[in-house]
RNA sequence: GCCGGUAUAGUUCAAUGGUAGAACAGUGCACUCAUAAAGCACAAAAAAUGGUUCAAUUCCAUUUACCGGCACCA
């Protein structure tokens, strides 16, 4: 029975470029804890990615390709689609769109409560504007107000009237609710760099920018001369995916919303909204986004979970001028969808930083997918097709696989620490091979032919479980594994040729 | 600069106030059901200094190195 609801989102990845593979590791991760909550058969589940595509820097790209706007984000959607199915994303999978009609008046409405509730408000925005780069900067980008890339001139100032929210309203309540909800970021030590920055003290922000300025965005509502900052309308998809406020029932009986599918109330208001993203995002989601739910009047997420960075050899970033950058498109192309997540899940710590490495990756490979799960599946369904006939399937009253999954593997995914429900499953196939090695069912089949025929179904039917353990992290190999077991058929060429 | 974290075999990680475990890579043995695979065995480690303690890799301090956070970057 499906009794409770899942919901589960990526941030949304920014189309100005094709998806690196910090985006690959985000969005199979995700996939992998949704299609782990679907395999339980308790849960209905939403997973929710899709684009950014509002923003100045996507404004730019598409000038300098001479593209008219919105022909640029409608292709980027379609390569963000392409690559998402590369990656075995499921096809359940629900996509939104920053620049959906849906979204845009989403957020506007958004934008109308927050003010409504008194948390925004006109002021004077000082901007710092490098004239060598056309453009404004950050703090961060600056040294002794000077731009790097121009040192010698001072940045201009320039002023603006914009609006501001009132972030440092919410500084208490989200100490509050931090106490109250203890795994709210995972891991830990990424939820104490957050607490510490909130109890730094929070200061206003700007959420607008004058539309002669930036022309591609969201209006901000009854002002057309000014549009929302990127990120404040790009945060609110996490809602108006749901069909918020249509769906949302406070809004029904102020006449606004109405529906029945209630995708709101059913999958955040009563559900528990969880949200994967990078660790440069910890903050976005997991303080501004807070503030700004709390500041709408809605519920908050239930838990946002924070992956490390892939980087280079020795932890250095990737870079195309260290030339250490590997695309995850070329390695799927190389060695196929699942081998992309078996590293990404297995090989990729479940929270700190990780290198991703081609000889990494060749060695991962090798060992784990081609000598290990690949090589034991030969050798299993090798001695099967020989001797049991019919297959297991006939002898066992094995119907499927309803039973549950093995409690430490779920409690690893629970956690969402893939990485240990990886070394789980991959315990159970070295503990295989060694079970083959000891009881010799290669030689027993010809002395007790009775005898062989037991082991080898027992090796069937443990592989057959190992089999379903790969559901939610290598759909494909999952598949074909079963496909096979069923068939009592050994591959006839290898799941996964070694690579030399 | 301020705050927080880390430092264990060639590599990636683990446990522990009292003989430091594993995986991959390496070397050897041996098996044949299998993708020259798997199995067994061997070799291999606690950044530096000081302190607490009968005893420290583990606790504390200092040093060194590296990492992260320190807001309008998505």
């Amino acid at each position: 029975m499906k009794t409770k609801s899942f919901y589960i989102t990526t941030t949304l990845p920014y189309v100005n470029a094709p998806l690196h593979m910090g985006h690959a590791l985000e969005l199979i991760r995700a996939d992998a804890i949704a299609r782990y909550k679907k395999l339980t058969g308790e849960y209905e589940v939403y997973f929710n990615t899709g684009t950014d595509e509002h923003g100045i820097k996507i404004y730019g790209k598409a000038q300098e390709k001479g593209i008219e706007i919105q022909n640029f984000v409608d292709e980027a959607f379609e390569t963000f689609k392409k690559q998402l199915k590369m990656f075995g994303i499921t096809e359940e999978a629900h996509f939104i769109r920053t620049t959906d009609k849906h979204h845009i008046e989403s957020a506007q409405y958004f934008w109308k409560l927050v003010a409504q509730n008194g948390f925004i408000y006109k002021k004077n925005y000082e901007a710092k504007y490098c004239i060598g780069c056309e453009s404004e900067k950050t703090d961060s980008e600056l040294e002794n107000d000077e731009c790097k890339e121009h040192p010698g001139t001072k940045v201009s100032i320039i002023n603006e009237e914009n609006y501001f929210f009132k972030y440092s309203a919410f500084q208490e309540k989200l100490l509050k609710f931090y106490e109250e909800h203890k795994d709210f970021v995972i891991p830990d030590f990424r939820f104490n760099e957050m607490k510490i920055f909130v109890s730094n003290g929070l200061q206003d922000f700007s959420i607008s920018r004058l539309k002669t300025k930036m022309p591609w965005g969201i209006e901000v509502p009854e002002d057309p001369e000014h549009v929302m900052y990127v990120w404040f309308d790009a945060l609110i998809n996490y809602i108006s995916t749901l069909g918020w406020p249509e769906n949302s029932s406070h809004l029904v009986e102020e006449g606004v919303g109405g529906g029945d599918e209630n995708l709101f109330t059913k999958f955040w208001v009563n559900g528990t909204p969880t949200q994967y993203c990078g660790k440069d995002n910890t903050r976005f989601q997991g303080a501004m986004w807070q503030a700004m739910l709390m500041a709408a009047g809605l519920p908050n997420s239930h838990q946002i979970v924070v992956n490390g960075f892939i980087t280079g050899e020795g932890g250095i970033r990737m870079s195309k001028t260290l030339g250490n950058v590997v695309d995850p498109r070329d390695v799927v192309s190389e060695y196929g969808v699942d081998a992309l997540r078996y590293f990404l899940l297995r090989e990729v710590s479940s929270f700190e930083d990780s290198p991703f490495t081609l000889d990494r990756f060749k060695d991962a490979y090798n060992s784990g997918l081609a000598n290990g799960l690949g090589n034991l599946a030969s050798r299993i369904l090798t001695l099967s097709e020989k001797y049991l006939t019919p297959s297991v399937f006939g002898i066992s009253p094995l119907t499927g696989g309803e039973e549950k999954l093995p409690q430490e593997f779920t409690d690893y995914l629970e956690e969402f620490d893939i990485k240990k429900a990886m070394d789980y499953i991959w315990d159970k196939i070295q503990s295989l091979d060694k079970k083959i090695q000891e009881t010799e069912p290669f030689k027993v089949i010809k002395i007790d032919e009775k005898k062989g025929k037991e082991i080898i179904e027992e090796l069937v039917l443990e592989l057959y479980q190992i089999a379903r353990m790969l559901n939610p992290v290598m759909p494909e190999t999952n598949e074909k594994l079963k496909k096979l077991i069923r068939e009592n058929k050994k591959p006839e060429k290898p799941l996964f040729l070694r690579k030399d």
